[in-house]
DNA sequence: CTGCATCCCTTAGGATACTG
DNA sequence: CAGTATCCTAAGGGATGCAG
């Protein structure tokens, strides 16, 4: 990790600087699935058909667009090998790979939190009904 | 911390436990405003201009939704001092203090890659364009 | 297998103005 | 100060079917 650049925080702008961030992160990652794509990825490149199968629940149209999006902000490289039929392989980059502390920060708080979340699924279904 | 509850990953089901994970934090956690209001209310209570004026580009309407939701998950409380006018400051629950690790390495992120995030807005005004 | 095309509905979220 | 009300557009996201 190198010189570890820290964000200063000095001022009273330290806070400012500190959601910015944060809102700059979200820009890019923003959304229900490109967390979990890049989740899934972590542990080595992937086909779509795979990745699909491990996001459960996401529809080939969403996946490909999200694909999509997180290959233009260069997250993830798209490879294509000429097979018959053809298959693609996704990849992380080392700028995605970057992420591997959120995700194991984030992947540990929704494992301890389960049940709490669980239940905010069902207040929210109950006061939907 | 205690006794560090860590995720299981032994089998073929780990990467499949992973991704719940993520997508169960992402439930409570999703769309552009919520983790940037946590991260605001990370350094002490905030009334609701306080927070408004801290987030820059929030408007009145989405801000109070947010916390709506937020408080609903027991993310925030919600306390009102029955001043002339009237204050109401919001809080962190421990809850929502846990994703204290979140949003530190989320943060060092865009901010460690906050040229790259830039870029990809750019790119994306140019798409549109 | 890997998507794209089309259709359609729901939700997010911004602008503006107004109230107790 | 702390929101609501109203209006509106863009984006999210599911279903189904087709194509290289």
């Amino acid at each position: 990790m190198l010189p570890e650049e820290e964000i200063p925080k000095h001022s009273a702008e330290a806070c400012q600087n500190s959601i910015s961030a944060v809102k700059d992160a979200l820009y890019v990652l923003n959304g229900k699935w490109k967390l979990p794509v890049i989740a899934a990825l972590m542990d080595g490149a992937m086909r779509f058909n795979e990745l699909q199968h491990a996001l459960e629940g996401i529809t080939p149209k969403v996946l490909s667009k999200e694909l999509r999006e997180l290959e233009l902000n260069e997250l993830v490289t798209r490879q294509v090998f000429a097979t018959v039929p053809v298959t693609v392989s996704y990849e992380l980059t080392d700028y995605s790979k970057s992420l591997n502390s959120v995700l194991t920060s984030l992947r540990l708080w929704g494992y301890q939190h389960r049940e709490h979340i669980i239940a905010s699924r069902r207040m929210k279904i109950k006061h939907a009904g």
